[in-house]
DNA sequence: CCACGTTGATTAAACGTTTTACCAACAGGA
DNA sequence: TCCTGTTGGTAAAACGTTTAATCAACGTGG
């Protein structure tokens, strides 16, 4: 617990001339500079960042407040804010917003009470955090009219709906989960701009959806685009009862490349987010924003990536179903 | 952004008066503390935690140091950490040990830097992170030395080998993952406790084991524990492509239950962490710690809890793959 | 020789809070 | 009346850092 006085004292030299040499800043000579960096960490001096925190008025901490555990992504998110936070020499003080719009104000209020410089919101299903009396930046949610940092999820729709035509196939079902989800319609908002070539579309929700599956690919439909990877796995377990198979019978996407993607099989053909950049990008605009720099563009659209993996194949010209009609 | 020199001059009294009106210590006539609370909360006050954290030399903030996203647990135990640490009125800086034993320790310093007031750690598999200069709980390793608190895995495994024996199954296969991880090992460990009564008891780990798994099925085993619902997934796909049936051939069992168990036909039976009362078991013990009372038990294993859903089901006498043969 | 710019370092204030020591006023007991 | 204890409050220091203002010393150009 060595402090920058004991140092001064150590040395025979003011206070001043030690802060000065260890920040750089102020005039304190060459040699002078080394010997108290030397000394400095011979003595394995770490400075206060409360003694700095209260003379700059700045905490060198961001907030991150996080919806409930229903978001799968969010221990990436995380981690990647993280290793972005670290590099710029910043903490990050996590909150939980417990999936209650309410809770998400108290935690948000929270984390000013503790003084951070900035906050990231992934904000609840809907809700749109009011403007904050810190540097905000909003993760994740598409169409929000601020500072928001997040991944293109119609560009991703657009995306595994190309991948499936482009594979022949002509007659879709579009199965989501939740529809007032505005990420789950911005996803299928860009299946349809995929999908322009195809000659039927069927446009499914929830669990009602999933029960109409098995009669719409006996109607002609060949490939089945969800979502969701969870979405994906129930559709898949419910087919297999149906003694539909895939990829053979039917194409199936997921969306957000989940881990347990892979443990499937056939493994999961799926669209991924690029959250470290997504993490990056939101460090940057934030870091931005609290250093008083206007970034120019307040909407920022990270692009996702599309996963082929086994759960999709070339349309047949006679699948085995066709053959038991 | 009022401080408390600005309520103190605005009602004609002494920063200190004001300071032990707030904080409820020292002497201030009962008056005087309801007149300066409203006050202050007409103004909005908010106590600079630098400036308390400066002068009283604790910052209210514990860090948690995560390992890498492999572990599926990372947000439902951040979550309930956050939880547990917001009704202390303690924050929560994160840190990410990024897979890497060496950036755990720079993880670790990261977060003493910053002055926390102790440390939570979710530590890399098969590392014992050494003694810290402040207060250190461990989180879920089973068999750590010092203080840690965990999930009884062992407990765990013996909860659910007694499940399938309840339900007459007396050939059993036990599937792990990764032997070097002491988490693994614990719940197998806890299995054969819960086995004692099985006739015989096949113990495999791995990619190869899975390859064993048909076979061990034709000689008569009828049930197969994981220790892992992501394995038991891949197992169940497996099991499909053999034309053996789960939980009609066999049943099967995960660990964990993770939220994909419920979107899988049949939904896998397996045993669940107990996260929140983990995450407030290991609080208390920190702040116990940091308050320097001693904790009497140094080691705390929350027991968990069996799911039982669909992959498991009573042994039947004449199945499905008997009459194949 | 003087005015002056530069270099290297110091002094002191400031950030907001808590806390110890002190003080004034007052009441009660001897 | 004097001693003592209590009550309600104040003054000032302390936590560790940064930074604006100041200063001494030392050339240097005029």
């Amino acid at each position: 617990m060595a402090n920058i006085k004991q140092i001064a004292a150590d040395m025979g030299v003011s206070v001043a001339t030690v802060s000065n040499a260890l920040t750089g800043k102020g005039r304190v000579s060459a040699q002078m500079v080394a010997r108290i960096k030397l000394r400095a960490s011979e003595l394995g001096y770490r400075p206060s960042l409360a003694g700095r925190a209260l003379r700059s008025g700045q905490s060198g901490i961001l907030g991150l407040v996080m919806p409930d555990l229903t978001n799968p992504l969010f221990p990436r998110i995380a981690q990647h804010l993280s290793l972005a936070a670290d590099n710029r020499q910043v903490g990050i003080l996590i909150a939980d917003s417990r999936g209650n719009p309410d809770e998400q104000t108290q935690a948000i209020n929270r984390l000013l009470d503790r003084g951070v410089d900035g906050l990231l919101i992934v904000p609840q299903k809907g809700t749109t955090p009011g403007l904050q009396s810190v540097p905000t930046v909003i993760i994740n949610t598409a169409s929000d009219p601020d500072n928001t940092v997040s991944a293109d999820h119609a560009g991703g729709g657009k995306l595994i709906a190309e991948h499936i035509t482009a594979l022949g196939h002509r007659h879709i079902v579009i199965l989501g989960v939740d529809r007032v989800s505005e990420v789950q319609r911005d996803r299928v908002e860009g299946m349809r701009m995929g999908l322009v070539t195809a000659d039927t579309v069927l446009e499914l929700w929830g669990e009602d959806g999933m029960d109409q599956l098995a009669g719409a690919i006996k109607n002609g439909a060949t490939a089945i685009l969800t979502t969701s990877d969870l979405m994906a796995l129930r559709v898949q377990s419910h087919l297999i009862r149906c003694g539909i198979g895939v990829p053979n019978d039917v194409s199936l996407t997921g969306f957000d490349d989940l881990p347990f993607g892979l443990a499937m099989h056939p493994m999961l053909t799926t669209v991924a987010q690029d959250v470290e950049q997504i993490a990056k990008v939101a460090i940057e605009h934030l870091m931005r924003a609290i250093q008083g720099e206007q970034s120019q563009e307040k909407n920022d659209k990270i692009a996702m990536r599309l996963v082929t993996r086994d759960s999709t194949s070339l349309k047949r010209n006679t699948t085995s179903l066709e053959t038991i009609k």
